[in-house]
DNA sequence: GCGTGTGAACCTCTTCACAGCG
DNA sequence: CGCTGTGAAGAGGTTCACACGC
């Protein structure tokens, strides 16, 4: 045991694994399983055992020989590492399709949920959907200041992109999970990610049409 | 000039910057810009120039040494790589919260489109949502053979997600997209893909966290 | 015996730097 | 001169294989 704070910065690839491991970790606590090995938790994640061990062995030695992981404790120590013991306040921003569509679907079973939804356009504010009603982005501040580190989740009007963010970076967010797929700019510090349906769709299409 | 299919198996990494490429590429076009430097896509992707020059001369010479790639040209030559010029079918599997929200959001501008929606509960069959209407997952054989090569979107109930991929499998469809974070398991020659939004938001979480 | 943690080998991807061509 | 294409160097990630502890 010991370190949960590792020396050399972690990949996101890890990061990402861990995510998924968290997830695997629920699941298996649910169905009432107290153990997991590196195997059985790499299947689930369709890599091989020797990742699963590199990956937790660079934030302790939480595995017990023989045996396996301990589920809960596992579980817990990852999302000590991942930060989502108390999770930041989702936003969104935008109310046109994607936005209400998303809110709609919600964040169910993820830890996450959605806090506020945003829009410019006057004519969308005031509008209530799914409990939450629709606020000017003008108020992105007053809600970063209210709701402490929030993840914004930018889905406006294709063009609109960079203009919005620019704005809810002003305003104070760090982070941003962006379904606009221009090519947006965050200044340093600010962390951007993007959600893309379409190029999981070309990815898909070029496996189906080069394998034969 | 010369080759498009190149010797080696090309990496998903690479892949998934083609379809940037393509997006900035349909950009510059509609802002009538006639050529394109590896440096200005470099930058709208967030990438070092070497590797877009990299990615591009596995399938060819495409690029005008001295001035840059013909956007048209190279968009053309990249759509032809990734198999997108004649898109396949994209189904939604899952009438529900999400199956719905995407629907509703559409593919607009990404050259898809949603062919399809097909849910088991048959208190959501018949239901007429943009056009499209809900049809019983059972006919899923008769829509592959119909539309011929189908990407499947799966977006079903929590803890349906093995039993329903393996129902469109069985249908002959070959590629899936999953909102489902359920591990899956697919047969060889059936390429599958997930959708994580907690995932992303996992990463963006741990960013915040470990950034002071 | 079983399964973890880990150095070492291996492999892949990225960056560098420059020759060569327009 | 500007920008591509590319070998060489470097960095990073994955797999292997085995010692160690339960």
């Amino acid at each position: 045991m010991g370190k949960t704070v590792p020396s050399r910065r972690v990949s996101e690839r890890t990061i990402r694994r861990l995510s998924h491991y968290a997830r695997c970790l629920r699941l298996s606590w649910a169905k009432g399983e107290p153990v997991l090995t590196s195997g059985r938790l790499a299947e689930a994640c369709s890599i091989s055992s020797a990742a699963v061990r590199k990956d937790l062995a660079i934030f302790g030695d939480f595995g017990k020989k023989g045996s396996g992981y301990d589920v809960p404790t596992l579980l817990r120590s990852i999302e000590t590492i991942l930060g989502v013991g108390d999770p930041p306040a989702v936003v969104i921003v935008g109310a046109g399709n994607i936005g209400l569509a998303l809110l709609r679907s919600g964040l169910e079973g993820t830890g996450y949920r959605y806090r506020e939804i945003l829009d410019s356009d006057s004519s969308k504010i005031g509008r209530i959907v799914c409990d939450l009603r629709v606020r000017p982005l003008g108020e992105m501040g007053a809600i970063v200041r209210e709701l402490g580190e929030v993840i914004a989740v930018l889905a406006v009007t294709h063009g609109q992109g960079q203009e919005t963010l620019d704005r809810i970076v002003e305003a104070g967010c760090r982070a941003v999970l962006s379904f606009n797929l221009e090519p947006l700019a965050v200044p340093e510090g600010v962390f951007l990610r993007y959600m893309e349906l379409s190029t999981e769709l070309d990815i898909l299409t070029h496996a189906l049409r080069s394998d034969r």
